[in-house]
DNA sequence: CTCGGTATCCCGAAAAATGGGGAGGGGATC
DNA sequence: GATCCCCTCCCCATTTTTCGGGATACCGAG
């Protein structure tokens, strides 16, 4: 721990204290990049992690990103692959990219996309990842050539990402479309219970309709996600957030 | 921010830098509660939080509260009705217990809740709720009779929180399953596979076994855990971390 | 007013899971 | 050597879910 540490840690408390009053996302962007660069880095993307299946651009909060990366990751689908992401899915923790698994399943794939990053600038990276009660997983994500960080200016990026992405959600707000959620009600209520064990006769029972209707919401609800039966549906209804235990 | 706010970042960040080298998670509560005694709290908690039909009790990873108010909390059921817990599953940012929003259906109740943590020299606190990939849920708890923290302050505290949490979870890890998991290697291949929707035949396919043998393991996976169905026993395996996504 | 979405209900055949049971081999542990 | 657990496989009756179809009614937006 140097004095230099010390004083970075201050800078960013500071800069949180002041998350407060800025409106303008490009401020909170300019902000953090200005205060994190002399560790190495030289991008920024704070960004929602959607479904596998969708595309990461509409999700992207804030993006100081090497020119044309975000529409070619689009492009080539890089997004399903990433092991930066896949990452995120499983911590909450910070970590740098170097300390990413790399599933033996899509190993060349994942490799792929990272030595693609490598090419357009961003070698080393570090993530902190955002797992908000509601309905969103994000990741506050840092990049550059090569990159430095002593053990508590970590913990001061960490802090910085975390608070960082509450000014992002915070500013970005009202450019956003209303999040409107895929199940109806009725559809959340059925897979609820499903996800506690009951089958659509208590269901049935429980909610006072007919085990036909039960059925017929988890029909409609396998659809909507596109699962393959109920046990996936449940699963992926979590993980969406779509219901809670 | 005065000097003394940064005073507390500084000691903050030092006892963070410690927990790595702690292997006691004694040692964690009370350098912990040493540090923040001067803010009001004399309490000091970090659990799991459990199904709204758990009890609280096996979920504690560390505890220092008044003597019999967990006993008390879990005999009476107040987890089902904790204004403070609910607001756990909204929210991802630390509040205070003054913040929490008292749901009108079960608003006498919670507030005989807290009613009775002020009875019990639990008159205010503060939370970090801890969430994760799947959703499940944790928190960090400190409480007192008084509590008077600087924004500044509550930010280290929050910090504070999430680092003590993991030192937490690790230093807590063998005593919680000396024998590791309770699902064997089999079970958990089985459910992770049924987790994505798979049929009992394409599982047996994926894996090189007859599907009869599939059907056993989901047969003792749900034997085991005691589940009722196979998503119950999912959704349960991913809530223990028997299986990942 | 129509159209889309939601919620409710129904049918029937086929597929899948569940709940009993049993059984052999292998490996670790005591 | 006995015991326990894991992994593997099997049978069979029953229950449950899935997957095609339907249908009626309400409600809000365009």
């Amino acid at each position: 721990m140097s004095d230099a540490d010390d004083a970075f840690i201050h800078q960013a408390f500071d800069l949180i204290d002041g998350f407060d009053d800025m409106s303008d996302p490009l401020d909170v962007q300019q902000r953090v990049l200005a205060l994190v660069k002399d560790c190495g880095f030289t991008y920024f993307t704070i960004t929602r992690l959607p479904q596998p299946s969708e595309r990461l651009g509409p999700n992207v909060l804030l993006s100081i990103w090497p020119r044309g990366w975000l529409s070619h990751y689009d492009r080539v689908g890089h997004y399903r692959y990433d092991p930066v992401v896949r990452h995120c899915y499983r911590t909450i923790e910070p970590f740098a990219w170097t300390e990413v698994y790399y599933e033996p399943e899509i190993l060349l794939r994942a490799r792929r996309v990272m030595d693609e990053a490598t090419e357009h600038g961003m070698a080393a990276g570090f993530c902190v990842p955002i797992h908000d009660a509601m309905g969103f997983q994000a990741v506050v994500s840092l990049a550059g050539e090569r990159i430095e960080m002593p053990p508590r200016v970590r913990r001061g990026v960490h802090m910085l990402g975390l608070y960082a992405w509450g000014a992002a959600e915070r500013t970005t707000a009202k450019r956003r479309k209303p999040t409107g959620r895929l199940l109806s009600v009725r559809e959340r209520d059925v897979l609820s219970w499903a996800a506690l064990g009951r089958t659509s006769e208590e269901v049935a029972d429980i909610l006072g309709i007919s085990s036909q209707t039960v059925n017929t919401h988890l029909k409609n609800a396998r659809l909507k996600i596109g699962t393959r039966n109920t046990t996936h549906t449940v699963v992926e209804a979590l993980r969406r957030r779509e219901i809670t235990l």
